[in-house]
DNA sequence: CCTACCGATCGGTAGG
DNA sequence: CCTACCGATCGGTAGG
């Protein structure tokens, strides 16, 4: 049984890399299987079909548990050195990694979103240090409920990369720097 | 001649409503071939490959100046009346239109984003009303460069709809309304 | 877990 | 612009 687990997350694993890569129908059985060490037909002592096991990819890889997990570990003094931290090191870590992101645009487009709700039903909800901390914080910060506080944080971020992206490498210069991005979300964040 | 050049528009028309569906890999050329109202084998008299039509539709539809273009029917008296309409208008926009940003995706995840560049390059320079009428409007902003200006703008507006499509809908109420994030943005914005 | 195979569909070509 | 077709590959099944 241990050992049909640890296959089971091979092929999970394979999957997710191959799904990231190609999106959902780019991505074959033969394929996903052959990086698993398996057969294409084997997948199916573990998996019903294909689709399967993608909704298992998204859920147990939802990116925004990935993301709060990072932000556990960021640290800082006061709420400007925590939120600077905080949105340098997910700007960081988005763009070394943007297989990340990618997952969710696939479920975005070829799953027309409908996995998006059992996968956060599944994993909600975390308990967050950030957030903990950010509430510890709270008298260096205008009065915004912390949720918002966090949606507009995570939204700078993705303002930051996707805008990136929008407009490609080459042509960042005259959109200014990200530093400039993160001056404005913080001017609306912060008292005095 | 023209009759060329309209059958090749109703081809790309076709095609781009395909992409936004079902991504690349998942839009075969007979299907969209159909609903251009010919057959598989004839597109080939107006492009050599499909990867050329994705190039052509991905080009011409870059999100980016979908959003910029939109922003320039927007109306305001005020910084604060203009941005807040700018917000509203883009947001309700993407939201009923969810394929802009779909093409975005496939291009990001199934092209690797390697024709980003050649769009931007094709398009730009937009001559923007919208980025007219906020330079006319300086005095009433921070001292914030335009682009950076622009660029939070949009930022503010993806952060809202990614974050719904995030958590799903009905998840949404912990999380705030969008018009607490726009005030987030606005208090970065504007002086006083 | 495998080999062997199914019908369906894919991108693309030949030839007119 | 079409019909007819190519080899390759797809998701999935049979049977062991």
């Amino acid at each position: 049984m241990s050992s049909e687990d640890s296959r089971k997350k091979e092929i999970l694993e394979s999957a997710y890399l191959m799904f990231i890569e190609r999106g959902y129908r780019g991505s074959s059985l033969r394929d996903i299987a052959e990086q698993a060490g398996i057969k294409a037909a084997s997948i199916y002592n573990h998996f019903a079909n294909k689709e399967e096991i993608f909704e298992a990819v998204f859920i147990e890889k939802h990116p925004l548990f990935a993301i709060l997990s990072i932000l556990d570990s960021v640290q800082g003094e006061t709420a400007e050195e925590l939120l600077n931290n905080a949105i340098n090191r997910l700007t960081e870590e988005l763009q070394s990694n943007p297989g990340l992101l990618n997952l969710f645009f696939v479920e975005v487009v070829e799953m027309e979103g409908k996995h998006i709700p059992q996968a956060i039903k599944t994993n909600f909800p975390p308990d967050s240090n950030f957030i903990r901390k950010i509430f510890e914080m709270k008298s260096e910060i205008r009065d915004i409920p912390v949720p918002v506080l966090i949606r507009s944080l995570i939204g700078t971020i993705f303002a930051n990369i996707m805008f990136n992206w929008f407009i490609g490498e080459g042509n960042l210069k005259r959109w200014g720097k990200p530093s400039e991005l993160t001056d404005v979300f913080l001017r609306g964040i912060l008292k005095t």
